[in-house]
DNA sequence: CGTACACTATTTTTT
DNA sequence: ATAGTGTACG
């Protein structure tokens, strides 16, 4: 056998069809459990394999930075190495185009990549200016995000606002909610914060889209090269992908035209963010000649599961039709239970997982629990407490969002860039009697164009300085020059980092903290310094500050522990489960309130349908009548989108499964 | 400037 | 219920 055969061997027809087409742009619309990263992997390998394109002229790009790394992975089991492939998500692809060229539109490409943390932070402080309180810059920011990831500026966001309203879209009925919640303020607080992000040369994450597609349009030669590098370009969850994301692409592939697009209009679940399943669905406009490949056939799911989801998301109208026909044989079960508050909810919960554990000899990460709002993990947690099942909360801040690590890196931050001033605040607010008001004064100077350690000493010197304040910052300017030369004689990010933390007495006030939390802070400097050891491998600072900017926001999967998984309906799309119990099933829920109308609810649908899809042999649905959040308890009605599964609903204490194969009744028992 | 305490506003999903 | 903000005092 070839090895170009071995990539298309176990493939069945359509997965074939689609790993070995040729040039030219191809759609696999691909449903749940239909091998849709084995098709994106395979199709990479073929292409290498098959001569047809080099590694290295091959991009695939992801959304999620575990997808990424999944992804590489998996092309090297195929090809024995990546051997150049780029597998990186839009934001990191983008980022990595703006650091080579972003001077050719203007831009410093020494820029921090801002995180969703000081956003927030830059845009409270440029919302005070307009007399707007945090929940409004908050709104205001929803806005400006929603508006950048639509490619509109300042200056074209009125007329564009206008436009929008009353669209009947999903993209315009979230526009109006957004818009609605903070006023006609929204273009000059756009355009300030703009400018102010210009001014400590600062780029947040839509900027890295946005700023990548002027450059692309402004600069046609700068297109016309990065075309010439990324010859093949591949994308998965091409159904989430928003105007600036498309236009990209578009700019990226028009002459050459390999693009492979790869995703599922029903598990389109990100359009409050901006994403546009239009994209995927109008694909064959955009690209006529391209060809068609559908996996329809699940792998995943007995056939319980496969046709209730089925039969759920055929009530979504604009879609296109398209069945999931199971391949497994009839077995597991799926069900619908009702109970009568969120306490009996968690505990039956907690109770058969052990005992399906038990009796089927599973672990415990064969489980997942799915709800659709954070906020509602606290019951199921004190239940799966209680009865002694481990389990994790996917969602809670990951290691790179921690604030330990953050407070170590922003010493590099702002070496790195020294326009950096949200950096350097966060940097000064750490010392000793270093306060808001010194802070201020330092980055005020710096804008101004000063180096940053001559401000702090000049500071230290000034008077009304305390004396705690004055030594502490004139340690901290000695620290930034010697990190400074550093950078320079490119010394290791491992030993940079072990500085920062050390010489600034960061180190010392962590381990003073003697509780479990302090220690794991001081724990996780080291483990910083030992990730930044790695990556001083392949790279240096400059890669380590991208990869803690980029995954600054990833949550915590609990990494290979055998645990029951607890998250949100968003955090589970490409996962799957042995068992999954899909709870809260209620109208106010699922669909949530704010999304229950118009395209937002179809929305939701998929959403449902996403979480549904995820479980292998198990499915529990389940609602409460009652059920008690913050203080007050309310009433329920069971979600509709129960009946459109098939469960017949007609009283709390009668839900039960309509059609298949198995009938249990276990409501009464568990009542 | 830093801490302690009280009050209030908050809750959808996140690269 | 809780986290985050604001105020008063050392």
């Amino acid at each position: 056998m070839t090895h170009e055969s071995k990539i298309l061997s176990g493939l069945n027809d359509a997965q074939k069809e689609a790993v070995s087409h040729g040039p030219g742009p191809l759609l696999v619309l691909a449903g749940p459990g239909s091998g849709k990263t084995r098709v994106l992997t395979h199709r990479v390998a073929w292409l290498v394999t098959s001569g047809l394109a080099r590694p290295e002229e091959i991009l695939a790009v992801t959304f999620t930075n575990k997808a990424a790394v999944e992804m590489k992975q998996r092309i090297q089991n195929l090809l024995g190495g990546t051997g150049g492939v780029r597998a990186q998500t839009f934001h990191s692809a983008c980022l990595y185009v703006l650091r080579r060229d972003s001077a050719k539109i203007g831009i410093d490409p020494k820029f921090t990549v801002v995180d969703e943390e000081a956003r927030r932070e830059l845009l409270v402080k440029v919302a005070k200016e307009f007399r707007l309180d945090p929940p409004d810059a908050a709104a205001a920011g929803k806005a400006i995000s929603f508006a950048k990831n639509c490619l509109v500026g300042p200056d074209e966001f009125p007329k564009w606002a206008a436009e929008k309203t009353g669209e009947g879209s999903l993209l315009s009925q979230k526009m109006a909610e957004v818009v609605s919640g903070c006023g006609d303020a929204v273009p000059e607080v756009y355009a300030a914060y703009q400018e102010m992000l210009k001014k400590v040369n600062g780029l947040d994450f839509d900027d890295l889209l946005f700023e990548a597609v002027r450059l692309f349009r402004e600069r046609p030669d700068v297109a016309r090269k990065w075309a010439e590098i990324w010859k093949w370009v591949l994308v998965d969850e091409y159904q989430d992908t928003n105007r600036a994301q498309y236009e990209w692409l578009q700019l990226l592939v028009k002459k050459r035209r390999n693009v492979t697009a790869v995703g599922d209009p029903d598990q389109s679940i990100y359009g409050w963010r901006a994403a546009d399943v239009e994209n995927i669905l109008r694909f064959k406009e955009h690209f006529p000649e391209a060809k068609v490949v559908a996996l329809e056939k699940n792998y995943r799911s007995v056939p319980a599961v496969t046709s209730l989801a089925d039969r759920l998301i055929q009530n979504n109208t604009r879609r296109e039709k398209k069945t999931l026909i199971p391949v497994r044989p009839d077995g597991g079960e799926a069900q619908c239970l009702s109970f009568t508050n969120e306490r009996a909810e968690a505990e039956f919960l907690a109770e058969k997982i052990s005992a399906l554990r038990g009796g089927q000899g599973l672990s415990w990460s064969d489980f997942a629990v799915l709800y659709r709002v954070n906020a509602l993990s606290r019951t199921y947690e004190e239940a799966l407490a209680k009865r002694g099942v481990p389990y994790v909360v996917v969602g809670s801040v990951g290691f790179w969002g921690r604030r330990e690590i953050k407070d170590v890196l922003a010493h590099l931050r702002v070496v790195v860039n020294p326009r950096d001033v949200v950096s350097l605040r966060r940097v000064c607010l750490l010392q000793p009697g270093v306060g808001e008001a010194t802070a201020a004064q330092v980055a005020a100077l710096v804008l101004a164009g000063r180096p940053a350690a001559e401000v702090l000493s000049d500071v230290a010197g000034k008077p009304g300085i305390g004396k705690k304040a004055r030594s502490s910052l004139i340690r901290l300017a000695k620290t930034l020059e010697v990190l400074e030369t550093g950078i320079r004689e490119k010394k290791p990010a491992a030993e940079l980092c072990m500085y920062a933390a050390e010489s600034t007495g960061y180190m010392a006030k962590l381990a003073k903290d003697r509780s479990e939390e302090g220690q794991e802070r001081v724990a996780n400097v080291g483990a910083l310094v030992s990730a930044a050891a790695e990556i001083d491998a392949s790279g240096g600072v400059a890669e380590l500050l991208e990869r803690a900017a980029l995954a600054s926001g990833d949550s915590d999967d609990g990494g290979g522990k055998d645990a029951v998984r607890l998250m949100t309906l968003h955090k589970a799309k490409g996962l799957e489960f042995h068992t999954v119990f899909l709870v809260a099933a209620e109208e106010g829920y699922l669909p949530h309130y704010q999304s229950s109308y118009g395209p937002a609810l179809e929305e939701e649908r998929r959403l449902c349908f996403v979480g549904a899809t995820r479980a292998k042999d198990c499915l529990f649905v389940t609602w409460c009548r009652e059920r008690t959040n913050w203080g007050r308890t309310a009433w329920n009605r069971p979600s509709r989108f129960l009946k459109e599964m098939g469960f017949e609903v007609n009283s709390y204490l009668e839900t039960r499964r309509l059609s298949g194969t198995r009938w249990t009744d276990r409501i009464a028992a568990e009542l």
